[in-house]
DNA sequence: CTCAGAACGTGGACGCGATCGACCTGAGCC
DNA sequence: GGCTCAGGTCGATCGCGTCCACGTTCTGAG
């Protein structure tokens, strides 16, 4: 992991659909070698994907909304994790300090629907209560930040 | 926005480097039929752009935490806005309903450096208080959900 | 009904990019 | 020195991206 692969990786946060051959122009190798240490990345788990980043209203899902949840004091947290897992509107699930084990950011298309999938997780064993606050607008989201070298 | 457009939707969420003549093959189109319709989908602002989805840890961005705003009762959200968009540790901004105007994804590299944000946060015109949650792992982030026809 | 035009597709052509193999170079080590 | 290995360049080949000319379908006007 050198300036290079910093660069590399920089460069594929901002646009993943860059061709090697520009990569290589940016970086100042040859596209060959600039192929090789992208799959290096990619293996070594440095690169986990490449997505597109879609408005997400255009495909239905206008409705976001934050739910934090507390769970039973006798539950698993893995039986809660895969059942969350389970759930294909939690686009993010993070494991956090305090009193809400889990936070989850969860997209769906309606209020209606919002309120089906807070009553599954109500409903779900080793949850002891929700709680969802509503956002009313994406200022911004998954924002690439400028890298230092590490 | 047909059957089709959505299938490409799904297809670049997926895999944000899929050649255009594999979508093509996909979807049952010619290449150019795909690259058009793909090209207008950019333009009409579906597709926000392509990202590489980057393990944090492995840039140097170890630490992940959620941040709930409060504004003052006199300040001007447009500028607290501002302010917060200046401040690229900031991964994510929801403008939300109730008492945090505002909930915020940021990633730093250390613990110390998530202070030095929190206390610029709070020296900031119009923010009257801060809540830090701190992301003690996250379980997955920006998964893609299946899509259904709108 | 017929016709014009728009929207949307296909197929061909051509240049560039992806990718493979052969070879080069410098560092580290006996 | 000479071996080995990592990591690069170069050159060749093949497939892809992209432009363009043309065909088809649909729609609305006369």
């Amino acid at each position: 992991m050198d300036a290079i692969d910093l660069s590399l990786v920089e460069l594929l946060r901002g646009n993943a659909r860059l061709s090697y051959a520009e990569l290589a122009r940016q970086v100042g190798l040859s596209a060959p070698a600039v192929h090789e240490r992208v799959g290096k990345l990619e293996a070594g788990g440095v690169i986990r994907s490449y997505r597109a980043d879609v408005e997400p209203e255009a495909i239905g899902l206008g409705v976001t909304a934050l739910i934090g949840i507390v769970q039973d004091s006798g539950g698993d947290t893995d039986d809660v994790l895969e059942a969350i897992r389970g759930m294909p509107e939690i686009e993010s699930c993070y494991f956090m300090a305090g009193v809400e084990s889990f936070l989850l950011k969860a997209r769906v298309g309606t209020i209606a629907e919002l309120e089906q999938l807070i009553l599954r997780l109500n409903r779900t064993a080793g949850v002891a209560s929700t709680r969802t606050a509503v956002a009313l607008s994406t200022k911004w989201e998954n924002r690439p930040q400028p890298l230092s070298p590490s």
